[in-house]
DNA sequence: AACTATTTATAAGA
DNA sequence: TTCTTATAAATAGTT
């Protein structure tokens, strides 16, 4: 569906792959939400990107039900299988791995937060330069995006207040005249 | 997709609704199959029929890490901890934690990199610009002291090389002149 | 983020 | 169900 056919094979170039990762997943999903509806099916979705990025759907936003649904389905199915022997002498293994992955991360955090730099060589300073730059103003766009939301949000209140107050005093108004009309 | 165009609503007929969904299912899961592998995404896809009858793909044939990992992160940004006795059947307790912190990790990077701010309030992003305003001080400030010692550094191969030169040309105008002399 | 040439998916029909 | 085919939709490459 494009221009090229396409090789069922990991997209190497990085650009690309967040490109059509994004592309293929709006597709994705909306696939999952007309099966869902068209047919009358119960469908849940759960992609988590190559960043580790979560994006889901679920028939009715219940992810939790179906889950349990697929759970209990699944149940008699997972008493058969036996607890993998292998997987369970590997864990001390992957445990280290995902300690070293996690110090690679607070290693990269640090250095976001312009911590820990004497271990960066000048090319690399330049790139997360560039890097937090680009952060930096998609984050200021947002927060003015925020502030103009949250401006607009109080004006309406105000508005809302001031009526409330005319709209008191032009009855206290009303009341005194009454009251003047009964003096006399 | 098709020789009519069709309503996004549930199909009345029940003979078209079952074809159709026996299409579109295994349009579908191709695609749950394609996204994970161009991309280098997990996808776990659930399916119940109309009639109660389970579909499912999962990459790498891997529902329960993928409902496991889901879990994770749906707990991570709960920011509770409610331990699921379900989920940690396969893994020790340690391996859980330390995936749960890699995927706050990872959370934490992308905020760091201007991505996904639609999770933050106005609040985290002030606080967020903050950061990184100051971070991105910080990196400067190495940038130019890096760049100020290689600019020394390049001065003083200049000078080095500049006094070589020097020599060389003397040397050259003492062989010129002793060439005159024998010529002489 | 849009565009557009192509490829894919699929609705309807057999 | 399966095959065919006309057509709608998705999307790869490009700007």
């Amino acid at each position: 569906m494009g221009r090229g056919r396409v090789q069922l094979k990991r997209i190497e170039n990085k650009i690309n792959r967040q490109v059509t990762f994004s592309k293929r997943r709006a597709g994705f999903l909306k696939k999952a939400h007309e099966i869902s509806v068209l047919c009358d099916a119960e469908v849940a979705v759960i992609i988590f990107s190559h960043k580790g990025k979560l994006f889901e759907y679920s028939t009715g936003s219940c992810m939790e039900k179906i889950l349990e649904r697929y759970e209990r389905y699944a149940y008699a199915e997972r008493q058969l299988i036996a607890p993998d022997p292998e997987s369970q002498r590997n864990w001390p293994l992957e445990c280290n791995n995902l300690k070293a992955k996690i110090d690679l991360l607070q290693k990269d955090q640090r250095h976001y937060l312009g911590e820990d730099l004497e271990s960066l060589s000048l090319k690399d300073i330049q790139q997360l330069e560039q890097q937090l730059d680009t952060a930096l103003k998609h984050i200021r766009s947002r927060k003015n995006q925020l502030m103009q939301e949250s401006i607009s949000e109080l004006q309406k209140k105000e508005k809302s207040i001031e009526e409330q107050n005319n709209l008191l005093v032009k009855r206290k108004k009303n009341y005194r005249l009454a009251s003047e009309v009964r003096v006399h």
